[in-house]
DNA sequence: AATCTTTTGTTAAACGATCATTTAATTAAA
DNA sequence: TTTAATTAAATGATCGTTTAACAAAAGATT
């Protein structure tokens, strides 16, 4: 008896997002795009909120594992490596999709009024937050490190809001390099030498 | 006869939006908030979705005034300041109200499955972009000013972005530190000489 | 093995509520 | 007297959820 609806209907709700936005999808979207019937969504979630919520946990959980995964291969020493992998992880290709960014951004804005959504939101955040910060924490002061963990944070969700708005998308090599310019900027001059050389062109 | 129910009708738009959400900010929510008919919105926006757009030109306009008139004190030569002001503008406490920043993020999801606020929201972001590439052209090459006028692009969203999440609000003085202190460090040494003296502790 | 019973998964249909909009009437202003 | 502003009420559509029934699978009893 493996679980196969609700996966379905979480893909589902993705997919009605992506194409109708938060506000039109209705249950009854949602459940034409999973093939069944509007009312199995009541029984697997017990509603609609449910099923928003449990959507919102797995976009959740896919950004976390890809940065988890990016950080499991590297070295544990290499502080800027570490930092690159947090930021590659938030700039990986699962996160680009078009469905994944219009979702992101309805729960986004829906999670303000909505304190379920909301504290789910904002563990997310804080956890992006205190990665860089136990990184940055090694080659500089703390009250430093916590200073360019909130500019690093701040350029990954602005540059990702700034692509959702964008016709094209978001250009990830270009994130990461304004990133990556960043933190060389903030890092003292012997910190850099224990990394891979980062130093790209001009 | 002074038009009063059109800025009324805006003004109970955001409060509406602050207090329940854009989802829920049905018409007759709005018109509630206006203390007058729902059937008035009709009359004056032609539908909701006229009312909604009108919404979000008002907010886009504040913020252009309060930028505009930030950089009308400043002295055309000070490239620092100017991009300050821009900045600066960009934190006014007009921009920082709840209510303004649970409407612009309503806005920014409900602006992807919407061509007209598709397009308004875009020529704002591409005018934020043009005045920042546009001072620092002044004491950067053409290439690298883009690239900067990115960062500090990102920064101001990615800042205001988290803040909307943030229970206390948003650090406007913290957030311009942080756009300073990226600014600083992207400009040539020399440029900094004709701006105030923007080195703050440390 | 075969039949009966129970549980589980699924749905069609109906429910009341609410939605944005229109119509027709009323009030106020010109 | 005409025009403009405003509204109450009605309209049809759509919303999320519930109910009751059906189908399929699993277990139990012969």
């Amino acid at each position: 008896m493996p679980e196969i609806r609700k996966p379905q209907l979480i893909k589902a709700t993705m997919q009605a997002i992506g194409a109708y936005g938060l506000q039109k999808s209705s249950v009854a979207i949602i459940s034409r795009y999973a093939g069944v019937s509007p009312a199995i969504i009541n029984h697997y979630f017990g509603g609609k909120d449910g099923l928003l919520e449990a959507t919102m946990r797995s976009v959740l959980r896919d950004l976390s594992d890809a940065v988890r995964e990016r950080l499991g291969e590297t070295d544990p020493n290499d502080v800027v490596a570490r930092i690159k992998a947090i930021v590659g992880g938030n700039f990986d290709s699962t996160q680009l999709d078009s469905r994944v960014v219009k979702t992101w951004l309805a729960f986004w804005s829906q999670a303000m009024h909505h304190p379920a959504l909301f504290r789910l939101q904002r563990v997310n955040e804080q956890r992006l937050l205190s990665h860089l910060r136990l990184e940055l924490k090694r080659v500089l002061p703390a009250e430093r490190a916590q200073f360019v963990a909130q500019g690093i944070a701040a350029l990954i969700d602005g540059i990702w809001l700034r692509g959702a708005l964008t016709p094209g998308g978001i250009n990830s090599e270009l994130a990461q390099r304004i990133i990556t310019d960043y933190l060389e900027r903030q890092l003292p001059p012997t910190a850099t030498l224990t990394g891979l050389p980062t130093r790209t062109a001009r």
